[in-house]
DNA sequence: ATATTTGCAAATAATTTGCAGTCGA
DNA sequence: TCGACTGCAAATTATTTGCAAATAT
């Protein structure tokens, strides 16, 4: 088992590298956290789950990893709620939906991201598609 | 010229109204300043504007105002900054662009906004599409 | 050996809250 | 008069910064 976890680690350091980013080891369980996880969670949440298993880790250092990694497009930084920022190791284009009851982010692959044709002189560098309203759950009664 | 603003004041009272929101002059000359303005300000930058010629108004006001307009429908949050949010009183459904090196908000009315199809179970109550990039006064070198 | 990264504590920034006073119907 | 609204100062929350120590190549 700890074998297998030792595999997980070098491929995920590979997959930073290719993104140019060096593959520290709080890199690398940072973004391998990210990566398994579909909850969008923000950088508080980061630290408070990993902290225990990785006591010398510091909220600046998932500050600057986090940063870092947006940065080289490794991971991509969900503008959706009001004044935190969530973060998604999935960069491929699609749509998040947040829940304004439970506050949760769901991903929403089944909705076709949309071709948007960007107007002359603009370049775009990202999209983000956000939909709020209430998930099926919440809406069958809590 | 007074006589106009004193219209204006009792034209924008009425769509205040409308939205069920008690037209209370702070109110009313926030909504207003919104209406005229295509920036998008975020809550200090219309404190900021309103204050000398409002010398009672507080941020606190400001932003019990915006949170108002917002519940009320009378105004859209924007989100697309990574821990402070936007206003905007047009609600018609538009595209947003931010440029990343002025740091401007774009309105892109000349792209089609997408429908899209919300999955059985979920229900929108709002759609946001937000576009990063560099704009056209950016990329002709500054 | 040198540049990069880290952790801590303090600083900053945006927003909210508690509460007493004020305004409007 | 009564409930809604306001302003102030303090509190809270998310994030950044300065700097010294630790680490990576």
């Amino acid at each position: 088992m700890r074998e297998i976890k030792k595999v997980e680690e070098k491929e995920t350091a590979v997959t930073l590298s290719r993104f140019g980013v060096r593959p520290l080891s709080h890199r690398v369980a940072i973004y391998q956290y990210l990566l398994g996880t579909k909850n969008h969670p923000t950088a508080d949440t980061i630290y408070t789950e990993l902290k225990p298993s990785l006591p010398s880790l510091s909220r600046t250092t998932v500050y600057n990893v986090l940063n870092h990694l947006c940065e080289k497009g490794a991971v991509r930084r969900v503008t959706i709620e009001d004044h935190e920022s969530r973060f998604d190791a999935d960069i491929r284009d699609h749509i998040h939906f947040k829940c304004s009851q439970c506050q949760q982010v769901f991903d929403l692959f089944e909705v076709n991201f949309p071709r948007l044709e960007i107007p002359e002189g603009f370049s775009a560098t990202s999209v983000q598609v956000n939909i709020e309203g209430v998930c099926p759950h919440c809406k069958s009664g809590r």
